[in-house]
DNA sequence: GCACATATCACCCTAAAAGGGGATTGTGGA
DNA sequence: TCCACAATCCCCTTTTAGGGTGATATGTGC
């Protein structure tokens, strides 16, 4: 079964050379090319693409907006960014959003319908330049040190616990330790750590995202 | 320029037939081929790669302990993991040490030419699975919502400020309000997270990434 | 005007946390 | 052997946080 396709795109000359590109593959239908994602909702529902491609700078609602809109009617339908923009905001905005691929429009034509393909088959198409971006991203979320605060074993599981929003009794209990045995090792972890109590820790762990 | 390319891989055909099918372009010289990963630096100092294939399951050294080495000789060699795994813990490590694209074994050789060609572009080469897995993760880490708490603008500034471990008394001060108002607004906050107290909030929202 | 939410402030009391000072074991290395 | 350090516990004081129960002003919407 071929591939139905509902593009949103506001400038006249590409969404053409869109549908003439995409019409001369058979493996294409395209069921909707729009100048702007206005109804999206309805459209999306008439016209039951298996993906779209989606502009960000439209008139009216822009592309990001549509995301969640095309994602409510059918969470299976697949949706790749096509875009000239490559910063930041967007990108991630998109991504967050649902977007399922982002591609950029300098990239050759012959690209998107690489992209198409790859978004069917369960891929995430992303431009060279972006998935570079979505990489350095994903690494720098996933960074954790721990070690550089020469935490000892005992006071990474009081830590564990606190971050968890435990009170210093309750950490005791679970630890099965007196109370002051706790306080003892949060004195160490806070002098440790540099601060001067359980929220500054608590604060400061998760957003540097210690321990994990 | 030809691309020089380096290739780790344990398994003697795999190895061979990479070798020819790289042999056969004249845009790329392999300057070594080696079973395993032992003395990984002084090999990558003498062979001077662009690109480094890595596979991850060999012999002595596994290809994620290899990646900080090979980045340690030069950062700018691209790294590409090429293995049949596809389990999250060995992707995720293997992105988070520094590789630049991440190939499965299963898809065809060519798109191991195509990863070669991403990846000097800048790009970062994914198997459409693992594409999938980096997006869907990546979108996941950076979900904020705050809006379904229903937090009033104040008590969303007051929960800034004890989010970076302020006290209740520099929250008062800060926004130069009295300390008893700055509680009431916090057992407000405390209300409508479901939460006891301010360790337990803090907790909450930089798990949950509310707010942001 | 009235209901409602928000933001502001006040006072009381209890519980929890933090800061400071100890002390005792056991383990591992210099 | 002795020292350092981790882990355990105890006592004391001060500060902070939290629960309860109010009040007042200021908007906003019907």
């Amino acid at each position: 079964m071929a591939t139905r396709i509902v593009i949103f795109e506001d400038n006249e000359k590409v969404r053409s050379s869109l549908v003439t590109l995409l019409g001369n593959e058979s493996a294409y239908v395209v069921t909707g090319a729009h100048p702007d994602a206005s109804d999206v909702g309805r459209r999306i529902r008439q016209e039951t693409p298996h993906v779209v491609i989606l502009d960000i700078d439209m008139p009216g609602m822009n592309g990001i907006s549509a995301i969640p809109l095309i994602k409510e009617v059918d969470p299976e339908i697949s949706i790749v960014m096509y875009t000239q923009f490559e910063d930041d905001e967007k990108l991630f905005k998109s991504l967050c959003a649902g977007a399922d691929g982002y591609v950029l429009k300098k990239t050759s034509p012959g690209n998107l319908l690489a992209a198409i393909e790859e978004v069917r088959a369960g891929g995430a198409p992303l431009s060279p330049a972006v998935a570079r971006k979505v990489l350095f991203s994903f690494r720098d979320q996933r960074q954790s040190s721990h070690a550089k605060y020469e935490l000892t074993d005992r006071e990474i599981e009081v830590l564990q616990l606190l971050i968890k929003g435990y009170s210093v009794k309750l950490i005791a209990a679970e630890l099965h330790i007196a109370y002051d045995t706790c306080r003892s090792h949060l004195r160490n972890i806070y002098r440790k750590l540099h601060v001067n109590c359980g929220k500054e820790a608590i604060a400061k762990v998760l957003a540097e995202k210690i321990v994990l």
